[in-house]
DNA sequence: CAATAAATAGACTAATTATTCAACAAAAGC
DNA sequence: GCTTTTGTTGAATAATTAGTCTATTTATTG
């Protein structure tokens, strides 16, 4: 029993998101946001009650959508390790494909306020632990199918990826050769104990 | 034949270097940067022209003392491949002291302006690059002494252990167990083709 | 000591910031 | 078709921003 809305929330995130991604929280201002949206200052405080809330929504949709792709990624092959070298393969592929450098929005927030923002960074540090369990569970089952050594730590190991992962995004800001990115995926993955058959 | 600064230079710097380390550049307002230097905002433009001037000037001096620490460690040692073990030990014990997470200020400036700001990524990309020299001279060297294989990269080496250290700068931000630290530079080092005597 | 040149202090400015508000518009229920 | 409820609009606001200006101070030099 009201008029409803005329955007379509998920498009205002997308658009928020592109900015925020490229300038960062502090770095975007609300004019900035109210062009890319081209919502008035009016309807986004009314949608998403500040600058801030608008961005906590557009990460946990950010985080959403990194989760998913990792989680499709990790569990359609049969062998683990498998699964491994072509979510990799693609990362680097896909960051390959971002010219400008704009990197991980997770990973750039982390940055930009960890220090500052106790709740923000507990926030992506929960999504962040959500992907590192992926691999976490991904290597142990690649321990159980014997592709990865008795002795190796899935837990170790997960973390070391995920650290891969992290270097090659603040890479990623350095605009380096497309190439470069293959070398270090295969200096990681030679790094994992890998039983050959 | 004029008034001589009551600051000292160096002081200015190493209390901007704190905010902008803790805030970043956008984070920070002049009004911090007077707070934390004491200087009024007329001696700091008189002396920097600008938050930007002092703050590339900050960036020049963290860059120095990074390149001097990097490659104080990496010269001191016969040893090529225990130079590098050395660094990377200290480095993850430094990192695991910084409790707030502040990570590098090179790479959160990185992650933080370089998508809008040539002249900023630019002017750390290069002070980066030296500092992967450093590494690929030293796994150079390494493989001359017969320390790392024949047919290893030095150069892929080297911008794999950049990418090493910039993935944990990363994770310094979630506040980690200390221990993760160590364990991350083991599988890194472990990566490294070495000869065993 | 007087003249000079530069540093300091801190009030000031113009622009930008995030946010609010009041007038108006439009769909839904009675 | 009128009332209710919510959305839209864009001007307005109070705070903060980076940067400037002027009066005053202070060491150096002639």
């Amino acid at each position: 029993m009201a008029r409803p809305a005329e955007f379509v929330r998920r498009d205002v995130l997308e658009k928020a998101m592109e900015v925020f991604w490229r300038t960062g929280f502090t770095g975007t201002s609300v004019t900035d946001l109210v062009k890319a949206t081209n919502l008035k200052p009016g309807s986004l405080y009314g949608a998403f009650h500040s600058k801030r809330g608008l961005f906590m929504e557009v990460i946990d949709t950010y985080a959403q959508n990194s989760l998913a792709r990792v989680s499709s990624c990790l569990l359609n092959n049969d062998s683990p390790i498998e699964a491994i070298q072509a979510f990799f393969n693609r990362f680097s592929d896909d960051i390959a494909m971002d010219e400008i450098g704009r990197g991980c929005l997770m990973v750039n927030t982390m940055l930009e306020l960890a220090t500052e923002d106790d709740e923000i960074r507990e926030r992506i540090t929960n999504y962040l632990d959500q992907i590192e369990k992926m691999f976490a569970d991904t290597l142990a089952r690649a321990q159980q199918q014997g592709e990865l050594t008795a002795e190796a730590s899935p837990e170790a190991l997960a973390k070391f990826l995920m650290a891969g992962m992290w270097g090659m995004r603040v890479m990623s800001s350095k605009r380096p050769h497309a190439e470069s990115y293959q070398s270090i995926v295969s200096n990681m993955l030679n790094a994992l104990p890998i039983v050959k058959h």
